[in-house]
DNA sequence: TGTACATCAGTGAACGCGCGTTCACTGATGTAC
DNA sequence: TGTACATCAGTGAACGCGCGTTCACTGATGTAC
C-alpha cells in the first residue's frame, strides 16, 4: 500500500506529507523563517511546487505541522527531567535547563512555536493540544515542589508562571542574542540555565 | 532654518526624519512588522516612496530607528519606578511591572526590539547604546537589593539575569498569547506582573 | 543687498524578485465486479 | 484472474502581488562673495 520512500523515483512520493514537514523544519532550522517558503519546501523535497497543496491546505498549516514536532520535541525534554531528577527541586530544575537546551538548539524552531501566529487565527486544534502538554508536565513538577516544601497548593498556578516566565525569559534572551553563556562563565545554555536556577 | 512641519505644505517637508520614524512606529503599532513596509511608511507621510533614502541608508536603518524610541520609552519607564519605589525591593518590583506593561501595549514594537534581527548585522552603534540603558538601570536595582538584604555583590551579575528573565520571559508570554492576565484573575497585564513578582 | 552656485531633499518611472496560490492536466493506485 | 473506473497524488504554466532599491531628474535652500 504505501511505499517506502526511498524504494523507487516513482510518480507517487508514498511518504510526501512527513518528507515537507521535514524538509520544512530543517529550512527553518538552516535559513530561518524569513527563508521559510511553500516553495523552497517543495524544491528541498525534490517535488513540484504545487505537490503541497495535497497535503497542507496552505503555508501556514504546514507551519503548524512544523512547529507541532517542535512541541512533541520539547515534551520529550521534559518527561527525560522529570524521570532523571532525584527530587521535585531537581526536577524542575532539570526541567528549566532542558528547555533552554531546547530554545537554543533551535532557535528559529523555538520562534515558530511561540510565535503566537499561528495559535491564534485559524483552528489548529492537534497543534494546541501537543503545545499544552509541556506545560502541564510543569505544573505537575511545581506542584509537587510546593508540596515537599509544604507550601500551599494554591500557589500552583501562579508559581508555575513563575516558572515558565524565567526559564522562557532566558531562551528568548539567548536566542536573540540579548545573552551570551560565556558572559556568564558557562560553555553552554544548558548550563547558565542550571547556574541561574540555583541561585 | 528648520521649519515647523505643519507650516506649509512646501516641497521640502522640514522634518521627514521623524515624521518618517513616527509614521513607521504607528504601522508598526497599528499592523504589525509583516506589513510595515518602507513604501507604506512613505505613503503615510505623505512623500514619494524614494524620499526615505536621503534619511534612511536601507529599511533596516529605519527599522533600528524605530526600535530605538521605544528603548527610550523603556528606559522612561524604568527611571519612574526608580524614582516611585519606596525600597530597594519595591523599586524592583515597580520595574518588572512596568517592563511588562510596556510590552503589552506595544508588543510589535517590542518584539522588533528584542528580535536580534537588528543587533547582529550592521553596527547601529547609537541603537545597542540606548538599549543597554535599561539593562544598567536593572543591574544598579538589583545590587541595591542584594546590599539591603545582606547578600554578597558578586551574585549581582546572575540575580540580575533571573529578574531580567522572568520579566521579560511573562512579557513574551503574554504578547505571544501564552497567556492571559484574565486567567490570573488580574486585569492587566501590568497587575499581573506585580502579581507574580510578589509571590 | 544681490546673486551665483553647491548642496540638500524631494519626485516618478522602472527594475527584478520570489512568493502564495489557482488552474487544467495526467499518471498511478486500489477495488468492485 | 481481468478489467473498468473512481480516486488519489503528482505536474507545469500562469496569475497578480507588493516589495526594496536604483536611476536620472528637479525644485528649494543657504551661503560666500
Amino acid at each position: 500500500m504505501a511505499k517506502s520512500p526511498n524504494e523507487s523515483r516513482a510518480y507517487h512520493h508514498g511518504n510526501l506529507k512527513e518528507a515537507l514537514i521535514e524538509a520544512g523544519r530543517q529550512i527553518l532550522e538552516e535559513e530561518g523563517l524569513d527563508k521559510l517558503s511553500l516553495r523552497g519546501v517543495a524544491r528541498r523535497a525534490g517535488v513540484s511546487q504545487t505537490a503541497p497543496y495535497h497535503h497542507f491546505k496552505d503555508k501556514e498549516t504546514l507551519l503548524a505541522a512544523i512547529a507541532q514536532t517542535g512541541f512533541q520535541d520539547l515534551a520529550g525534554a521534559a518527561r527525560k527531567a522529570l524521570k532523571e531528577g532525584k527530587s521535585p527541586q531537581d526536577q524542575l530544575d532539570r526541567y528549566g535547563a532542558g528547555y533552554v537546551e531546547f530554545a537554543a538548539k533551535h532557535p528559529a524552531l523555538f520562534n515558530l512555536m511561540f510565535s503566537g501566529q499561528l495559535s491564534s487565527d485559524k483552528d489548529h486544534t492537534e497543534f494546541l493540544e501537543t503545545a499544552s502538554v509541556s506545560f502541564e508536565l510543569l505544573r505537575q513538577c511545581v506542584a509537587q515542589v510546593l508540596e515537599a516544601n509544604g507550601a500551599p497548593p494554591n500557589l500552583t498556578d501562579i508559581r508555575t508562571l513563575s516558572s515558565w516566565s524565567i526559564v522562557h525569559g532566558l531562551a528568548t534572551l539567548i536566542i536573540d542574542g540579548r545573552v551570551a553563556p560565556e558572559d556568564y562563565a558557562c560553555t553552554s545554555a544548558k548550563d547558565l540555565a542550571a547556574k541561574m536556577l540555583g541561585c
